[in-house]
Formats: C-alpha cells, sequence, structure tokens
DNA sequence: TATGAATGAGACTTCATTCAT
DNA sequence: TATGAATGAAGTCTCATTCAT
C-alpha cells in the first residue's frame, strides 16, 4: 500500500476500489480484472488507482483479505451465539454463515475458488485457520470438557480445508449438484462433529 | 486436438509437449507456461505444438487430463490390493498412492491446485468422483456387507474433495507444515473411515 | 471507434493515424500495412493505435472513409461551378477533379484500387454513387429540361463505375498508357456525355 | 513455373492444383488460400505443390491467368458468331458471354474482383485489352466501313475497363441490386456500341 | 518424386504502468 | 492530487516454405 488511506475520503476510495474489484471478478472473471476496468467501475481513473495500490497485485490481495476478512467476521458473529449447542449443531451454525458470505457477491465465490493461489488465498487462509483453532478451542472449553480441548493441528488443518474447500467446490459447480445444499451442510456439519469430537 | 497423433513420433510429440508444460508449470509457475516456452522446453517449435494443440487452453486441459489419469491410475493400482483391508488402512493406501503421484513432479501440484478451475480440473475431478465411488462400492460390497454399499451422492462429494483439496493444499503451503505428512496422512485415513461407515 | 476523439489532441492523432496509414499503403502496398508499422509512421506506439480503432480493419476502413470524402468532397466543390456547362464540360471538370483527388497521395490510388473490396470501399462508393446522382439530378435540373432528370439506377451505375474504375485503373497502371491523360480524361467526358444524354 | 510440365501427369496435376485454388477462393475468399488448404483441396502434398509452383504468388498468378484466358476464350467463342450483327447486338452477345465466365465459379468473381491488384489481374487484363481490341477491329473492318477501323488506345481502354469493372462490381454487390442484370446488360451495351460508332 | 512435420519470423492485440498536464 | 493518453513488452497464433524420410 502506497501510502496509509489515513484521510476519510482516501478509505472511502481504497474501499471503493476493492469493491470494484469484487464486482468485475464477479461479473466477467478473473481474467477481466484490469485494472482501467476497475479504475473506471469505480469511477476514478486508473492514476489514482495506483495511488493507493502498487500494483495489480496489492489490488488483488486486498481484495482477498476482504473475503477473508468477511468470512472471519461471519464465524466471529455467530459462534458465539452456538456455544451451547451440540457439536454439529454448532458446525452447521458456522457452516450456513460461511455459505451467506460466499453467496453474498454471487460469481465472486467461483473466481475466487478458482483462484485461490493467486494471492494469498492461502495467506488469507491461514489466518481464517488461526480463528477458527480459537474458536474451537473456546467451544471445547464450554462444552467438551472431558474431551481435548485443543484439536491437534493436522487435524484441525482438515477440518477447514474439508470445509472451505468442498464448499467452494460446490459453489463453483458448473450444472447443480445431485443432492440439495441442506443435504451437504447437513453432511459436513456432521463430519465437523465426529472430527471434533474423535479421540486423539 | 488439432491432428490425432497416429504416429509414433507424433505422439512422443505430444507427450513431450505435455511433460514441457508441467515442467514450465511446475518450476515457474502457471503465469510462466507461454506457447514459446513451452515448446521451447519441448525442443521444437511452436508451430509444432500448434500442430497438435488448437490453443493454450488445450494444452493445459491435456496436462489436466494427464494429472487426473495419473490419479485414477495411481488409486487403480492401490485398490485391488486393499479390499482386504479395514477402512482406515484402506483409506490410507489410496492417500499414500495419491500423494505420491502430486509428489511426482515436485511444484506441478502446488501450480496445478492454485489453478483448479482453469481448464477443467473440475472436468478431471469428475472423473476421478466417478472412479472413487466405483471403488468404495466395491470395497463395501467386499468388506460392509452390515453398512450400506452406497454412499449418498453428498457424502462422497464431501469425501473426494475433502481429501484431494486437503492434500493439495498442504502440497502448496509455502513453508513446511506444523505436523508430518504421516500425520496428516493418518487422520485424513481416520476421517475417510468414519465418513465411509457412519450410518446415513 | 473505440473512443470519440473528442479532444484536440485526439482528432489529431487519429487523423495522424489515418495519414501514416495512406503513407504506408502509397509506399509499400497494402502489405505492408501493419498496426506497428502505421503506428511508427505516426510517430505513437501501437497502443496509441489501439487507444483509437479496434483493430486493424477499423483503421482501414477510416483510410478508405478519408479517400471517399476527399473524392465526395471535390466533386461537390467543383459541380457548383459547373452547373451552366454543357454536359461534357461537366463531366470534364468533374473528372478532373477527381484526377486530382487521386493522385494526391502517389501511390494510393494504386493500392486503394487493388483492394477496393477490402474495408467499404464498396460501402463508400455507394456514398459517392448517391452524391453524384444528386449532382447530377442538379445539373439536369439547371440544364437538361428536356430531357429525363432522373438518370436510371442501372445507367447511373454504370456511369460511376465505369468512370471510377477506369480512372483508377489507368492511375494503377505499372508503365506509362499509350495516350495522354488529357486524351482520357476527354474521352471519359464524352462518355459521360453521351449516357447523360441519351434517351431512355 | 519450376519446371515445364511436360509431363502429362504434372499437367494434370498443376491443372488440378489451380483448381483447387479457384475453389477455396471462390468458397472462402482469399483470405484462405493457403498453400497447405490448396493442396489439401487437389489431394495431394504441399510439398508437390512446391514442386510446380515456385511460391504462393505464383500460384495465385496461375490462378488469374486462367481466369483471364477463360474470358478471351468466351469471346473468341462469341464473336465471330455475331460479326453480323449491329453493335449493340455485337456487345451485348460479348457481354453475356462474360457474364457467364465470371458466374461459372460463383463466389470467384467476387473475391477475384476484390484482388484484382495481388497477381497481376492487371497482366491479365492487359492481355485481354489486346484481344479485345482486335476483335473490335475485325468488327469494325466487317461493319463499319465508313467509320474508323481502329478505335483510338483511350477509348478502347475505356471501353473494356468500364465494362470489365462494371461488370464485376456488379457481381460483387452485397445485396442485389436496384435493377436486373438483363438491364444491365442492355445498358452497357448500349454505352458500348455508342462508344465503338462515335466519331472521333 | 511425394510427403507432411517442422520451422520461425512476424502479425495482431492487450494491458500494467507511467507521467505530463 | 487526479487524470487518462501513451507506452511497449510480451503473448498468442498463422502460414509460407523447407527438407528428412
Amino acid at each position: 500500500m502506497r501510502k496509509k488511506p489515513i484521510q476519510q475520503r482516501a478509505r472511502v476510495l481504497v474501499d471503493s476500489l476493492i469493491d470494484a474489484a469484487g464486482e468485475v471478478v464477479a461479473r466477467d472473471g478473473l481474467e477481466a480484472l484490469t485494472t482501467v476496468r476497475v479504475a473506471a467501475r469505480a469511477g476514478v481513473s486508473v492514476g489514482s488507482l495506483y495511488q493507493y495500490f502498487d500494483n495489480k497485485n496489492t489490488l488483488v490481495a486486498a481484495l482477498m483479505d476482504r473475503v477473508n476478512s468477511d468470512l472471519i467476521a461471519a464465524v466471529d458473529r455467530v459462534a458465539p451465539l452456538n456455544v451451547g449447542a451440540d457439536p454439529q449443531a454448532f458446525a452447521r451454525a458456522l457452516l450456513i454463515a460461511a455459505f451467506e458470505v460466499f453467496e453474498a457477491r454471487q460469481g465472486l465465490a467461483r473466481e475466487l475458488m478458482r483462484h485461490w493461489h493467486r494471492l494469498d488465498i492461502a495467506r488469507g487462509l491461514h489466518r481464517f485457520e488461526s480463528r477458527m483453532l480459537d474458536l474451537l478451542r473456546a467451544y471445547a472449553l464450554a462444552q467438551l470438557r472431558e474431551h481435548s480441548v485443543d484439536p491437534s493441528p493436522a487435524r484441525a488443518f482438515i477440518l477447514i480445508n474439508s470445509i472451505v474447500f468442498t464448499l467452494l467446490r460446490y459453489l463453483s459447480l458448473p450444472s447443480p449438484a445431485m443432492f440439495q445444499r441442506e443435504e451437504l451442510i447437513e453432511e459436513l456439519a456432521a463430519m465437523a462433529a465426529r472430527l471434533i469430537t474423535a479421540p486423539r
């Protein structure tokens, strides 16, 4: 980031550029993400885009960060409301929240999924993994006193990635799947519950 | 494919072009996959590349198909040898085989993973899913007579995608994970076993 | 045209690109008309060319339009000054004007002639035909009250095409003809006069 | 021509290559005229094409020559049968013959017309002009004893070119003209007659 | 002689980035 | 600061021509 958007106007501009980037990707795919187009959609000139982003990559990174933050915000919102629920219900609640995030900007999920490499989706996922781990620990502390309160790193890794990617893959399916979304969520929740409660 | 590689020399060329594509991707990423570069690496001229591939996309598609076929071949080879094993051992065997495929051409997995959308990784996955479903049914018939022999589509979808993507994500981790590969395999195998044997 | 050349500088650039295209064609033929070369000759980069022309074809089309407009402007300028003249003198005046247009950019005529199909020379001719028809009607009204004021479409078609192409062919002759240009003009004018005044 | 096609088989091959070239042009335009395609259509390999034609240009030249020869053959066939007719009937007969040649391979005329420059349509026209001049002289000798037996070069030039190009342009009109072909022929014949019989 | 795979120069076009205004 | 025209490297693809078999 070339300069810190201390000023109000700058922050607004950065946001609208990221928004514009998301819209372009959602509408026409990552291939269509050109700096001129994003700037135009944001209602500014390319020059202004480069005032706030060093290059195209940092713009995309910012977009990814945004999605990741949305995801984290969603689980953060939902998790506390479900600490009392059984594992499967807990997982289900988080899954539904995640689904909503991905569907919020239809088309974006598909394209992000498709390019989850470019730009640190990896980095994003790492942040998400950490957050999820925290949530799991909190849940475990509250509910599963008798069990391990600390899922092993490997198991946490599997849990997060299995769910996130299965979900993304489902969302990016070219044609409707052979099953309903509800069924997918239920099965994923069951799997998550088993993973959480399984003995080491 | 512009012309069918009926002749020996042509088939060899097609193969070496796909190989070259894989090497370029593995070494420098999908972004570096230019037609000229692939041709050069294969020791021929661009023109020759276009003699066998309509365009760059079909080349990448061929590369994806190749990886997919390798994957299918690997599980096909291993599965029959493990029909007698318990679910977790069965899953473990397949996982190890898959790991080997992905590690065969170092770096390739990472980049393919990263672009699993482009060019029909999706299509490839579908083929792989079908094959895995067959193997599972065969295994179930032989081992789990008392259980459902037919995992629901949703569950199969979760099983395949969770494993494949978790595995790919692990392989594409920028820095070593906090856990050993063996641990990951064991946990994945356990998860798979639970998923296979869990009641509907 | 990708963007309308509203601004002065842009208009100048568009013009200089068309000029450059004309020069390249005149000097080395239509085959030598490459986008890079035209841009270079205009003193800008290819990118700039594509800022104002969607592709090579639209550039050529613009060049054709330019020639066509020049032709129309020339006859429009000369015709009013000769409404009082007899048919042959009228035709002669227009012919001389046309000759001048075609000779203005030496070599261009030859190449345009050679490719009169590509890019709407046809369309251009149609515009020219219409304009000529108008001029003929105006002339007929003023001079030939006793004759038909409206040449049949077929006759007008013959009149225009015979003159334009004969003239172009003359200009694109590789070696000097067996006769003087003046003689050609005179004969063409006579033919035109006969065609105009001949009874239906 | 790399070698004289003395042998029967060679002559046949050359002919079939020219035929193939004409068919390709007629069907898909001059842009589609690639050596490989022509060879394939002729049922031989590119290599064989280059056995008889130095390069693509000579092939096209040969095609043009062929059309030109067809044209000359047509007027040569028709002219003697009409020496007794009046000028307009004579002209009409030749025009109809020319029309038939151009329509023989539908589409070819349009494309040839469009590119009458490339390859010596010019050269071809010159041969055609000479032949026409001969025919006109013969006709004049037989019919117009009292007039000039020798049309001036300029007038002959105008006569030939006006007719040929008007005709070609008519044939290459994208949409049907406002008048019937018969009307065009009649008007052209009348114009020709006037041109032939007009005093110097 | 015939074949047709291989060559590779070169054409078109895009788009991230800069910088004069 | 904002603008957006200009830049030009780089990528994809074509096709006339050659030459080993």
